[in-house]
RNA sequence: GCCCACGUAGCUCAGUCGGUAGAGCACGUCCUUGGUAAGGACGAGGUCACGCGUUCGAUCCGCGUCGUGGGCUCCA
């Protein structure tokens, strides 16, 4: 033999001795043992390569598994290649443009003669799954970017040509699996073997780029695990999102409808809805009046010159109605609160000493949304923000903002959420203030982030035009992430409306402004929590807390007394007094999701007492009345401590 | 806005290869008074989203409008 030996450094600090111009996937290995299956790319000295790389020098390696973010992203990227296969052996015509994998799964976008039908992708999935059987190995090349662009010139895929015209590197690589060619970064798994369960989801149109200028090119998504318990489990996970969507509970327990008549992104509150937005409201109003805030009520409407000065109508006019004539002037429906609540500030001589100044409102808002982008409670045309507005000191911007950031955090867990996700954006290239000033403020939102422990993400440049952000995503209990409350600096506003207050040295100084919103928009954060929660709304939200249910009639009056109880001590209970069977009956409440059944028949009459049912369930044996109001109590004052 | 699919009773959905429609649930009346997720019988309920066209005839076919749903860079 006597070839060159190279050293190898594994993950767990162990060194092992291979043979100059073995690959990656037998150094992982060790000599003479085959690789475990369960690998599908390594890390050469950090960087993310095929198993077949072929590796001249010592280098350090660590196994990519599906575990990994990096392995998920490889083999749903090799799972998408052998999509795109199956589509060029059934629709020869079909020009392939992209293809990533992305966080669930992956998909391949298509230049085609017509939309994919649901039969074209149940076949496209079966000659994928061909493909997966006959175990094709997975070859990289590489070769100068002219002649690249030649391959692809001549098997007519000009997506490609465009890409690789768009791209700076001399060289680019290209993945092959028998016929099938692509051009892409790799790595991939050693063969298309690896891929365990492969299913296809759905197809949908999507532009070249992005750009809507650009042609419409038919996408397919699918997802790929390495089993099909793996598979089963995330379809399962997609029928609880179906089952927990918050358009088909609201409208299943009454509390909101959207309807064509009315307009769309424009929402109806049924009676049990708005009473669960009242209950949400009043928590926001008590807690802001606590917290030093002092609430205020706006307009819905105003002249068109106030949004002018704001600097709406420059850099907002596509997300407003168009402005009504009314006399001489025009009027514009409010996208947003801010300019009044200026107005509200600017209505005395402000002194230093009277900083901050917190004004908030309920404040509801109308913004164009274009049709295509509304979704039910989500994204609307019509919504109520938990707005407010503080000015302040530049002095004082680090306590003002560290106050928002306890106020949120304590508002979001009292709704349910336990998990967050922060992020700290920076100025952008485009930029209103001095750069100073940026400086100074989003060391003050860092520094109040810090002071408290929060764990925080920086996205670079992606604060607003007019000052730094802090934004604040909750984790429902599915796990997914939704951006709702937002605390921004504003420079822009200040300067614009010629904002200011008396410094102690007699001069005028411009205060800073903070926007922020701890719910968002209350449309949306129902909407949110309606899903959160599947319906069944803790017992403090809940918009009947406790259903009296009488076996017959006897107990009508008995169960009309009971409810009485709970009234007189500020719950929200029902009697449900109809001529059904109390096995119905429960059905009825388990459905409407009601935290508490309290079951009257001659026993509990006699006794003076009711048995309690609990949600999904549970019996709570029978008590007197006194003891489930004392049961409700516990529950409510375990949300909400001091209820 | 753009691509595709969809719009039938209050809700969920069948159906009509063009001859003005059906189920379940809900609703009403009656019977039943039943102890922890659906008791029974009968009944009422529809301009088949809207407009225009083709046709002897349109809920069905064509075009348009409105609305809903999925999607529209997570960049080889």
């Amino acid at each position: 033999m006597g070839s060159r030996q190279i050293h190898i450094t594994l993950p767990d600090g162990t060194r092992r001795s291979m043979p100059a111009g073995c690959t990656a996937g037998e150094a992982l290995s060790g000599p003479g043992k085959s690789l475990s299956p369960e690998i599908l790319a390594a890390k050469v000295n950090g960087v993310l390569m095929d198993l077949a790389t072929v590796l001249k020098e010592d280098a350090s390696l660590e196994p990519v598994t599906f575990e990994s973010p990096e392995g998920k992203d490889v083999y749903r990227h090799s799972s998408t290649h052998i999509m795109a296969q199956a589509v060029k052996e059934l629709f020869p015509s079909a020009q392939l443009a992209i293809g990533p994998a992305i966080e669930e799964g992956f998909y391949y976008d298509f230049a085609f003669e017509r939309p994919f039908t649901p039969g074209d992708l149940e076949k496209i999935e079966e000659r994928a799954h061909e493909i997966i059987k006959a175990d094709r190995p997975f070859r990289r090349m590489e070769m100068p970017r002219q002649e690249a662009i030649r391959v692809f010139k001549e098997r007519g895929e000009g997506y490609k040509v465009d890409i690789l015209e768009h791209i700076d590197d001399p060289t680019a690589s290209l993945y092959s699996q028998g016929e099938f060619i692509d051009l892409c970064r790799g790595p991939h798994v050693p063969s298309t073997g690896r891929i365990a369960a492969l299913k296809l989801l759905s197809g949908a149109g999507a532009y070249w780029r992005g750009d809507e200028r650009n042609p419409m090119l038919q996408r397919i998504y699918g997802t790929s695990f390495p089993t099909q318990a793996a598979l089963d489990a995330h379809l399962a996970k997609l029928e609880e999102i179906k089952r927990r969507d918050h358009r088909r509970l609201g409208k299943e327990l009454d509390l909101i409808t959207i309807q064509d008549e009315i307009g769309p992104g424009l929402v109806l509150w049924h009676p049990k809805g708005a009473l669960i937005r009242l209950l949400i409201e009043n928590f926001w109003r008590e807690q802001h009046l606590q917290q030093g805030y002092e609430l205020v009520y706006s307009p819905h409407v105003a002249r068109l010159d106030l949004w002018r000065t704001s600097g709406h109508v420059d850099y907002y006019r596509e997300n407003m109605f168009v402005p009504m004539k009314v006399e001489a002037s025009e009027y514009q429906l409010k996208p947003m609160n801010c300019p009044f609540h200026i107005m509200i500030y600017k209505s005395h001589l402000r002194s230093y000493r009277d900083l901050p100044i917190r004004y908030g409102e309920l404040g509801t808002v109308y913004r164009y949304e274009r049709t295509g982008v509304l979704h039910g409670l989500l994204r609307v045309r019509g919504f109520t923000q938990d707005d407010a507005h503080l000015f302040c000191r530049p002095d004082q911007i680090e306590t003002e903002v560290g106050r928002v950031l306890d106020f949120t955090f304590f508002v979001l867990r009292t709704f349910g959420f336990s998990e967050f996700e922060v992020y700290l954006s920076t100025r952008p290239e485009k930029a209103v203030g001095a750069p100073e000033k940026w400086e100074q403020a989003t060391a003050a939102l860092e520094a109040a982030l810090k002071s408290r422990g929060v764990a925080y993400r920086i996205d670079p440049g992606e604060g607003v035009f007019y000052g730094p952000k802090i934004d604040i995503k909750i984790k429902d209990v599915l796990g997914r992430a939704w951006q709702c409350s937002t605390v921004q600096i504003d420079f822009n506003n200040p300067e614009r409306f010629e904002l200011a207050y008396t410094g102690e040295d007699g001069k005028a100084h411009q205060p800073i402004m903070i926007h922020r919103a701890l719910m968002g928009s209350i449309e949306r954060f129902f909407g949110i929590l309606l899903e959160h929660y599947a319906g069944a709304f803790p017992t403090w939200l809940a918009p009947v807390q406790a259903k009296v249910l009488c076996i017959t009639d006897r107990q009508r009056a008995y169960a009309e007394s009971v409810v009485g109880q709970l009234k007189a001590v500020g719950y929200r209970a029902e009697a449900d007094l109809r001529n059904e069977k109390v096995g119905f009956k429960i059905r009825e409440a388990e459905k409407a999701k009601i935290p508490y059944m309290l079951v009257v028949g001659d026993r509990e009459m006699q006794a003076g007492t009711v048995s309690v049912r609990g949600r999904s369930g549970a019996d709570l044996g029978s008590m007197p009345v006194v003891a489930a109001i004392d049961l409700i109590r516990a529950d409510v004052a375990q949300a909400m401590p001091g209820r």
